[in-house]
DNA sequence: TAAGTGCGTCGTT
DNA sequence: AACGACGCACTTA
């Protein structure tokens, strides 16, 4: 259902853009030679991300587009995605990358908390920092941030609107005992 | 129980 | 040197 729409070459580097839409909203999609770099949440603010028409992108990228629309759209509705394309995290801190690394671990509608997802990059009292990793995510939603709370399964905090981590979790059935899920 | 304070910790800016 | 998507101990109400 989901169609692609317009590419643009982005900066100097070889990095496509991609509008997603979804029932959700606009999300954008950004590849660079390596797979999939970013993806954004829909714009809160009205009106329509400005994305320029560009250059026909390579048939590779073209492809591992294709896996990140199935697989958004998977995530989406609550379903754990089967095809993932490649992801480009070399963006991060070697910290960072341990971090999403160890949160590509968390199945769909399970939890981790800060404190375990420390403890499980090796680095137990890092608690603090994985929360800053997880801010940092460059693919929320793909690499579930969204799975990670705070102790003894309180919410914790997000980015980008709280209303998201909430919907995800609710979508992968995922509700605590404390009724914060709405 | 629920909410607020203080402090340890550590990666990032 | 300051700041957090934290965690824990400890107070108050």
């Amino acid at each position: 259902m989901i169609q692609t729409v317009k590419t643009k070459a982005c900066l100097n580097n070889h990095i496509f853009e991609f509008v997603i839409p979804t029932p959700d909203g606009k999300f954008i999609a950004r590849y660079s030679e390596a797979g999939l770099c970013e993806l954004n949440f829909p714009s809160s603010q009205p009106g329509d991300p400005p994305i320029q028409p560009g250059p026909e992108p390579p048939e590779i990228i073209r492809k591992w587009h294709a896996q990140t629309v199935g697989a958004l759209s998977d995530a989406l509705t609550g379903r754990g995605p089967d095809r993932f394309p490649p992801l480009d995290l070399s963006a991060g801190s070697d910290f960072q990358q341990r971090v999403w690394r160890a949160l590509l671990k968390i199945k769909n509608g399970e939890t981790r908390s800060y404190g375990e997802v420390a403890s499980a990059i090796g680095n137990a009292k890092a608690v603090r920092a994985v929360g800053g990793a997880c801010g940092a995510n460059p693919v929320p939603v793909l690499v579930p941030c969204h799975r990670v709370l705070a102790a003894h399964q309180k919410l914790g905090g997000f980015s980008s609107d709280m209303s998201w981590k909430k919907k995800l979790l609710a979508r992968e059935g995922v509700r605590p005992a404390d009724g914060w899920a709405k």
